[in-house]
DNA sequence: GCTGGATCGTAAGTATACTGTCAATTAACA
DNA sequence: TGTTAATTGACAGTATACTTACGATCCAGC
C-alpha cells in the first residue's frame, strides 16, 4: 500500500521547480533588455560579446566563447552579426594562421559608450520589483550558485583564459 | 571635470549584472537536466509540455502556451516533435474548426512516469551547492521576482487560461 | 444574414544554444 | 624528423524563442 503512488503531476510542481523559474526568468530578462534596448540594434548575447572585445582586444573566438561562457559554434555567427553591423573587425594573426584576432571599430566604440545607459537601466528594471535588500540577497545567492556550478554548464566560464593571448606564459 | 568619465566598462560588471547571472544560470539548468535525463529523448521544454497536457487533457495550442509560457510559434515545432515521438495525439475539436485538441498517449504518459525521477534529480542538483536555507531564500525570491515580473515578459504566464476550455464560463 | 474584428494554427525569417564533424594548422613527442 | 595529438574556425543539424504575416474560422454588431 504505497501512500505515495507516484508524483502527483500538477502544474504548481513545475512552477516552483528551479529549471522552470530560471528559464522563466531569463526569458523576462531578454524581454526587458530588448525592450530598453530597442533603439540600437543590438542583443544581449552581441552586447556581452562588445563588452569582452573591448576589454580583451585582439583576443581570438575560440578565447572569447571561454570568456563569456558562450558555446563556441554560436559564437561564430555573433561575431558575423558583429561584422555584417560594422562593430567589429577580424584580422590574421601573423604567429598563428588558425587564429583570427577581434577588435572593436570606431562604431563599435561608440555604440557601447551610446547603450551602456540603456542596459544599466534594463539591469535595474529586472530587479525593481524586489526591494533592495532582497535584490542584494538575490544576487548574491546568484553568483554563488553560477560561480559554484560552473563546471555543470557544457561551457563553463574561464575568465582567466583571456589573459593567453598577451604572451602565454604558464 | 567628470569623475567618473563614463561606465568602467569591465568583465567584472558583466558578471554581476543580474542578466548575466539568469542567462549563466538558464544555460547551467538546460545542461544539468539533459544530463540526468539523457536515456529520455525529452527536452526541458517537452517536459513542460508533457505535463501540462497531462494535467490539462484536452487542452488547445493557444492556450497551453499560455499555461507554461512559452511562445506560441515555438510551441508549434515543440508539439510536431511530440507528435512524431508518440508521445501525444491531436484531434480537431468538434464545434470548432480552427482548434486542435491535445491529448497524452499511453506512450507518453509512460515516458512521464519514467522521466519524473531523473526529473527531480536534475532540480535537486541545479541548488545542491547552496545550504538549504539558501535554496529557499533563492527558490522565494525567484518566485517573487518571476511573478512580480510576469507582465514584462512577452509571453506572460496565464495559468487560469487552461480552464476556459472546459465550458468557457467567463 | 452579412461584415469586421478577433482567434487559431501555420509559416517564414532571425537569433541564441547545443551536438557533431571537418580541414588546416600547430604543437608535442618518439 | 616525422607521425600523432591538439587546437582553431567553419559547417551541418537540432531545438528553443521571438517577430511578423496569412488563411481559415468564429463571433458580434448591425
Amino acid at each position: 500500500m504505497p501512500s505515495k503512488p507516484l508524483s502527483p503531476i500538477t502544474m504548481d510542481a513545475v512552477y516552483a521547480a528551479p529549471g522552470y523559474l530560471f528559464r522563466r526568468m531569463q526569458q523576462i530578462a531578454v524581454s526587458i533588455f530588448m525592450e530598453e534596448c530597442k533603439a540600437f540594434d543590438l542583443t544581449p548575447v552581441q552586447y556581452a560579446a562588445l563588452i569582452a572585445i573591448h576589454t580583451h582586444p585582439g583576443i581570438d573566438a575560440t578565447r572569447l566563447s571561454a570568456v563569456i561562457a558562450f558555446d563556441r559554434s554560436t559564437l561564430g555567427s555573433v561575431i558575423e552579426r558583429l561584422l555584417a553591423k560594422g562593430y567589429i573587425e577580424r584580422k590574421p594573426a601573423p604567429e598563428d594562421k588558425r587564429i583570427k584576432l577581434l577588435h572593436l571599430t570606431k562604431q563599435g566604440v561608440a555604440i557601447l559608450r551610446e547603450i551602456i545607459p540603456a542596459v544599466e537601466r534594463a539591469q535595474a528594471r529586472m530587479l525593481e520589483p524586489l526591494k533592495p535588500a532582497e535584490r542584494k540577497a538575490l544576487m548574491g545567492l546568484m553568483s554563488q550558485l553560477v560561480d559554484l556550478n560552473n563546471e555543470a554548464s557544457r561551457v563553463p566560464l574561464r575568465a582567466e583564459d583571456a589573459l593567453e593571448h598577451l604572451g602565454k606564459a604558464g
